[in-house]
DNA sequence: TGATATAATGTACAAAGTACACAATTCAGC
DNA sequence: GCTGAATTGTGTACTTTGTACATTATATCA
């Protein structure tokens, strides 16, 4: 162990030496609920060392380009959606990850509606693939996609970003499937829709289901304004 | 809105261009819980653009050197601790939040135990300073700060890291306090105690306090493999 | 018209969170 | 060795939240 008063990034002037580049890119783990089932929006590498496996969308950071601005870059020219969740999880920095060189990645989650995306879509390379049916990956991009889902599954209990993956307007047994689909569990239907009509976040359209083959259910929208009124309670309580 | 079929890093063999490289650096933002108030270890900057202003402790990234392995070096190498709670929490990646060129940098929290690190100290231009004290700061690092505060608040809710900042045993009243001082709120005592009884993380030292003006309490500590026994158990439930 | 699928609703019980007061122990100062 | 100051240690009543569970209603399909 040395201890050392060398000069540093944050404290002195140091010139950026061409040995301590590196390559970046972002990778977006794009998310859709799809027919009851969570998805993953893949394309397949040509890559040699992984020919014909799954990888993220994603690209290389450009020199005057924000990390945020890359990763919407990613989505928009790839989905055509410009108006999505967009969140970064996570940078992944092994040194190998990359074979062609080193190349860091910043991973960020998206939530879109698939609805929405099958209107726009070009990119027949692309596939929505099912998360539970997803087995290697290239890269380190299984990794990246066990990490989001792990993120993913925190955040929706902490935000109502859910409601990103739906079309606007939804039935409670939608938004019941899609929390059962991400968290794996069941929940009860009649404490399911207390417990989120309490949050007074539903918004009543006083309108039905069309098109299905039983009772329709009511449809309900994300009330964002009732949203913004109490996010500001920060929430305290020790859960560990 | 331009939608291509173009090379990908993901997808295609590319040539890692001398335009697409940048510099990464990792910043530590290293909490520590001292007489009652918490801190964060800061250093003063000598870059002309910062002269006296407080930064992180960070250092750039190493060509064969991963992300996580950089924090820890920087931690070893200024505060001589090699065994320290580390975990990453963002990247930050704005075109110029530096000024000696493009440096992206991936921000990391760490939790030390001011008791442990001030026996190492060597460095003095290195203090602890308030979290609540802190005015302005070199480059992004005020945003860095406030993002890991965030961060840490939720954090200390859902995993039991707390601890990191305490000795290895402690009394009831440190443990409330050092969640006070990172959460902003004050507890019951006696709901607090009751708490995290039921927890069943803490383990009875059978010592006292000692050298305290008053009635000493009873004093604690971790009980880690009650935690590896309970962790399991994935905690599910809304609470937006 | 009957079968099937799902919607809509309420109550009893259990668990967790909250508010709150008093006696006991130690130290410091006299 | 007495007094005051500071803090420990404990329990109960009440409120809120979570959980388990069954019946009737409404739409489509055959």
């Amino acid at each position: 162990m040395k201890e050392l008063a060398r000069p540093n990034i944050n404290t002195t002037p140091v010139e950026l030496m061409p040995d301590f580049q590196f390559a970046l890119s972002v990778d977006c783990v794009i998310f859709g609920y799809d027919e009851g089932v969570l998805k993953v929006l893949l394309i397949e590498s040509d890559l040699p060392a992984y020919k014909g496996q799954w990888s993220l969308l994603g690209d290389l950071l450009r020199p005057d380009e924000d990390l945020e601005e890359a990763s919407y870059r990613v989505l928009r020219e790839r989905t055509g959606l410009t108006d999505m969740f967009l969140e970064q999880v996570k940078t992944f920095g092994a040194v190998n990850r990359h074979p062609a060189g080193r190349v860091l990645t910043t991973a960020y989650i998206a939530l879109v509606n698939v609805k929405d995306y099958q209107l726009k879509k070009k990119e027949n390379a692309l596939q929505w693939k099912p998360v539970s049916e997803i087995q290697a990956m290239a890269f380190d991009h299984r990794l990246i996609l066990d990490t989001s889902l792990t993120v993913l599954q925190r955040k929706i209990q902490e935000e109502p970003i859910i409601f990103n993956l739906l079309e606007k307007k939804f039935s409670l047994r939608d938004l019941q499937h899609v929390f059962e689909q991400i968290l794996g569990v069941e929940f009860d239907r009649r404490n399911f829709r207390k417990k989120l009509f309490t949050t007074g976040l539903l918004m009543d359209e006083n309108e039905m289901e069309q098109q299905v083959r039983h009772r329709p259910g009511r449809l309900y929208s994300f009330n964002q304004k009732a949203y913004e009124q109490i996010k500001r309670k920060t929430f305290v309580g020790l859960q560990f």
